[in-house]
DNA sequence: ATTTGCAGCTATGCAAGTGTAT
DNA sequence: AATACACTTGCATAGCTGCAA
């Protein structure tokens, strides 16, 4: 999952009123609900793009008032297979980082084919090192 | 994805030394490392569990020693599959929350046939409502 | 490291059905 | 009766994945 320079300024800039709860449920939010796909400025709560007026910090269940209630709402299409490939490009990018761009160990790691991981680290455009 | 209790209490008790990148890129390892399985308190980097020594604060980019680091380093099996259906499964759960529990509704956002669905679902032991 | 062809298994959609509750 | 949803199952095919080269 990336953030866009504007809306990573935001999240930056917000002052998270000193709840752990809420940032780590936004989190699983803008994972979930994004999977991996870039994330806009205008996909961010509104409390981000003012970055004032904290959301209120009880509200710890689903989809209401608080930030991560806030982004579910405008969830993108939500559409299972998009989300399940940005899931499975950011996977493989961030451990094919952790070896270091070796696919040969990627492969180990992940228990995929070499041929197979080539086939798809092209399709998903991820390049190595 | 979830915590147990203790690793719970342990997330919470930790005073996040003022890094909001750090906690973000804590949270999508966690997702991205553990999917959608069950976080134990064991799997959560020394500083949590001793609920000291808050980890060095820069070193922003990979597996190295900052609390993001130090997790990834301890991964799961890493297997790709396994990681994919965990995400599937919490995805899935998810939306279907948030449909109320109702897979009609469900089928549509995510762009799933119903009955598709009903055979995913039991296979990854979702329950509605 | 990287590609390609091929064979087998899996995932997924479509259609059709049963049952229950509005 | 009539619509709506829960849930199954069979079948066809597109796509995924591993193996060998």
């Amino acid at each position: 999952m990336n953030f866009s320079p504007e809306a990573r300024k935001a999240l930056l800039a917000y002052a998270w009123p000193g709840n752990v709860r809420e940032l780590r449920n936004f989190m699983e939010r803008m994972l979930i609900l994004h999977g991996g796909a870039d994330v806009e400025l205008r996909l961010l709560p509104r409390e981000f793009q003012r970055a004032a007026a904290p959301p209120d910090s009880e509200n710890d269940s689903s989809a209401t008032g608080s930030a991560a209630g806030l982004l579910a709402m405008r969830a993108l299409p939500g559409d299972f297979k998009a989300a399940r490939s940005a899931f499975e490009a950011y996977f493989l990018a961030a451990k094919l980082k952790e070896c270091n761009g070796n696919i040969a160990r990627l492969a180990e790691v992940t228990g995929l084919e070499r041929s197979y991981l080539y086939r798809k680290l092209k399709a998903r455009n991820i390049h190595g090192a």
